[in-house]
DNA sequence: AATAGAAGCGGACCGCAGTCCGTTTTGATC
DNA sequence: GATCAAAACGGACTGCGGTCCGCTTCTATT
């Protein structure tokens, strides 16, 4: 179960320091914390320090910006995610035909952003290259590749940009909260638009 | 010809004072000036009230916020476009077919974002309701109603939110910039896109 | 012209993300 | 155990968007 991570994993054979892995361990434990009590979007990088006890330079060594530590903390959903659409059983998984593995990628989708929206809205805000994201790439080759298997010959490629920007969680998170659409509704909006696009070749 | 204003007109019976007018003036010229200097992204309103000769508490009275400030700045750019496809010729304004319309509106908004899109990216960012500034509810209506003239019966209010989404400045102008996608494609795309959208009813 | 009060003004101030650099900790080597 | 370079640390510092509030300027009224 080869998954991409949302990381650098450091490669191989050059150890943690231990303070470092420590540090890392209070500083991820604080974070979850201080997003149970405060939400996503309350969380400060100081206050952050301030609960682990570290010193601010130390967050910033570990995870390079607030969207870096926010895709730590969301690499484990992500993970999850990967896994199923990649690895799990049909129809998101491999062995269903590409245009339902088209709707349950969409489903899924549209399911986790509803349970982990905030933090990914926390995470691209402001990332000045969020499209390439390690995790995004592949959602985009995953799409791109179930268009070709589903016979779409006219530029697959711009084709997966287009349905990733339709689920894209700050417009799910708009479409549910601020105009009250139910997820099914979304669900079914979404199966529409991937069966027209997949439609006759 | 009534366009729909990116910022609430002052509501008719009520002058703006002379000095308030004046500083509007010398405002919205300095911020011209940076932003051809420094680009947009480059525009801090520090210097920009700086610039103007006026305290920082007046840039943020005239315009709320810096999104705000981008979006009167753009707000000619907008009103052009939105009277274009509002009333202007065919196929973009009324007397096309449908499909004709939707698809000459993308070609459109992609040659628009184009030209002002670095502006449009700097009025989105962090505008947290970005999806609700009039201009946006403007397109969204626009394409519903083409949706539904084209016989488009499935959740036509949705499917107009998606095709928005897959026009979103940010994400075309990472197409354009980053992976050096061709305007041309995009609009290719776009065409594909939309005429399986509407295709058999 | 005098007046009053509303509208506008300005810049000190706040909280935040992110940087910098002198100091401390760590672990490999002898 | 002593030594040392590299890695990590911490918190003062910067620059930004945005707020606040005492002061100034305008305009309507007489």
């Amino acid at each position: 179960m080869c998954v991409v991570s949302l990381i650098p994993i450091r490669p191989g054979l050059e150890p943690e320091r231990r303070d470092a892995a420590r540090n890392r361990e209070l500083l991820l434990r604080a974070a979850r914390e201080l997003i149970e009590e405060c939400g996503a979007d309350g969380l400060t990088m100081g206050t952050l320090a301030q609960r682990a006890g570290v010193g601010k330079g130390t967050v910033f060594r570990r995870f390079g910006s607030r969207a870096g530590l926010m895709m730590t903390l969301l690499s484990d959903a992500e993970a999850g995610f990967q896994g199923r659409f990649m690895f799990g059983p049909p129809p998101l998984g491999p062995g269903a035909p590409p245009l339902e593995r088209l709707i349950a990628f969409g489903e899924e989708r549209i399911a986790w952003v509803l349970e982990f929206g905030e933090l990914a809205r926390a995470a691209d805000v402001s990332a000045y290259n969020r499209f390439d994201v390690p995790a995004a790439v592949l959602w985009h080759r995953h799409l791109e590749m179930l268009l070709r298997e589903a016979g779409l010959t006219a530029d697959p490629w711009l084709m997966a940009t287009s349905l990733s920007a339709v689920l894209e969680p700050e417009r799910i998170l708009h479409a549910v909260r601020v105009h009250q659409i139910a997820p099914e509704r979304l669900a079914a909006s979404w199966r529409e638009l991937v069966s027209r696009v997949v439609r006759g070749a």
